[in-house]
DNA sequence: GGCGCGAGTGTAAGCGCTTACATTCTCATC
DNA sequence: GATGAGAATGTAAGCGCTTACACTCGCGCC
């Protein structure tokens, strides 16, 4: 077929237009300050040669890449996936492409992938919650690197965030559960450690049992990584407490699963015999046994709200004001009404 | 705290290190080439100056870039996070960074993306699947962008492939299937348009039908996409059937969830009433209530392996040749046998 | 007819880095 | 001490693109 004839440069389509590279640059990037005859003879250079311009020179010269970066803190689950989805769709709508890394929740990979991300010219930042090194933050300034923080809302931040309040979110949620009547309460929680959402959530459920009149430091809550089988093991360490609690309450849906199967092997009916509640309402809390009942989240529209509001910071259409997205209780299966 | 002096070049550390330019990019990229007083002094400057390289520049004058490129079909099920995981790790430990773009199942995103990936100047390219327009494979051999195709394993196609074989296990799946006294089969496929996966597994069923007397035109088949929601709406459909089939096979475990929650829907239980099984054997398949029986798929070590094999041919130290790995089937409680 | 003007196009200077090649230095050897 | 091999470093030519600036040309106007 055809040979090996190296990759066309833009000299080789001026040379086949009968133009000069500046007009070819033109013609791709801005088609209408070329008169349409001379336009038509360059674009069917660029066919002819199957012409794609050369990224690296392309940001070398012009400094912008239309690329955003995104790192969020796993893709093992389905968590940020959604919300991920409709970011890129819409950064593609926008013409940008989106570069993705995962930090394992680890602030040092996180750290590692910022920097990683930046040397390849990233034009912005997503990153997953807002409390890091103030370092990282001065390290983007000087390199005037727009970021934005989605999954939180915090207001008073020098960055801009798209997000809900973690800390409210899981008060609201767990005024319901003490509304439905249970008071022995325990949590499984993420580590809370460099991870200000889930901080933020055990907080929110402390303030819950404190105007509710409950001791909040006396709630057992054992933190552990977001995942199945370690939210299994960690609902069955709470269970050996006597009095049993009648309700676990999970810092995400992921853990939520997790406490249910380890309910299951303990031979415990959910909702009847303990409740179970999880946070963020991701599929799998629609695909278990009971439904979970957990805290809603606008995945897409965090998605989509994040994407629109970095790309106005980077094209500097804005300084960067924060979006609250509203989360909401959902109610399923796996909380049981102790009134009823 | 530091003011707002533009990001720092080569140049300037190598005036700071008193060296020239070619010196201070060895140390970065060669350091035992540099005597061990020079490369201190180099370091010290690069450190204080916080210098961090240039990408696109690196890329223009290197021509590589350390990046490979992955386009897997979809990011909101788990199917390739796994893999995917494992595969950038790999990357990671061996100096690379991972770009994903996903495609949606659609071709013609597919191709965008590709191109997206190479503008960008990955080195590699690891795709799921392997049949696609042979434009594209040529547009990638003018090139020399080496591709690997993962989820499959093809040893007589010209590129090299990291997976099992789709036909062969859905074959040894339907046969156990049949061993447990299933004669009507119905399935659930994948759209088997532009996805050899679907494709081949459809195919594999149909084999074990054919060669154990089963008439394999007869079985109900119907298409559909890889959503929970579509697998129940499918499931139910199927079920209109009278007989009624006694096993609804899926094209993978997202699928299957979604049949299982159909039946659940209906009424029907699983596997007493009707059994399902799914592919991949992806998390999913241990969290719902019976367990799905499902091929098992070595993720991991196939997001390794492709990692090893991709590097290797983008060094040069093979030129590609596919490995086989293993999938076995999984027996868990949504395969009723009959026998029994 | 000469003039100024603006639209369309060309010229060429970088962007920040790597690397082939040239130069200088170091030392063991005679 | 002169010599030469090799190690260490420097010089400078690009890599492929964008864009400021220069130039050309056709046109309407005085």
């Amino acid at each position: 077929m055809s040979d090996l004839r190296s990759v066309p440069t833009l000299d080789d389509v001026a040379r086949a237009a009968g133009v000069s590279t500046a007009t070819v640059s033109r013609c791709l990037n801005s088609p209408e300050r070329v008169v349409e005859q001379t336009r038509k003879r360059v674009m069917n250079a660029v066919e002819a040669l199957g012409y794609t311009p050369n990224f690296g020179a392309r940001v070398m010269a012009a400094k912008r890449t239309f690329t955003i970066g995104a790192i969020i803190p796993t893709m093992e689950n389905a968590i940020f996936a959604r919300a991920l989805q409709a970011f890129q769709e819409e950064l593609h709508a926008r013409g940008y492409t989106l570069l993705v890394a995962s930090s394992a929740y680890q602030p040092k990979i996180e750290e590692e992938q910022i920097r990683a991300l930046v040397a390849r010219g990233a034009d912005g930042l997503l990153l997953i919650g807002h409390d890091r090194d103030p370092a990282i933050y001065e390290y983007l300034r000087v390199r005037s690197i727009p970021v934005l923080s989605a999954w939180v809302y915090a207001p008073d931040s020098e960055q801009p965030t798209v997000g809900f309040d973690n800390r409210r979110s899981m008060r609201v949620l767990g005024q319901q559960v003490i509304d439905f009547g249970h008071r022995r309460i325990a949590m499984i929680s993420g580590i809370t450690r460099g991870n200000d959402r889930a901080s933020a959530r055990l907080v929110g459920l402390r303030d819950a049992l404190q105007s509710n009149g409950i001791d909040a430091d006396a709630m057992p809550v054992i933190e552990t990584s977001y995942e199945i089988d370690t939210g299994a093991a960690t609902f069955q360490k709470l269970m050996q407490a006597d009095p049993k609690p009648t309700v676990v309450m999970c810092g995400n849906d992921v853990l939520a699963v997790g406490a249910l199967r380890g309910a299951r092997e303990m031979g415990l009916n959910v909702p009847e015999d303990v409740s179970i509640t999880g946070f963020d309402d991701i599929e799998l809390s629609r695909i278990v046994t009971p439904q979970i009942t957990t805290v809603h989240v606008p995945h897409q529209e965090m998605g989509r709200k994040a994407a629109e509001a970095l790309i106005d910071i980077v094209e500097k259409r804005s300084t960067g004001a924060s979006v609250e997205l509203k989360s909401t209780v959902q109610m399923r299966g796996s909380l049981r009404n102790l009134n009823g």
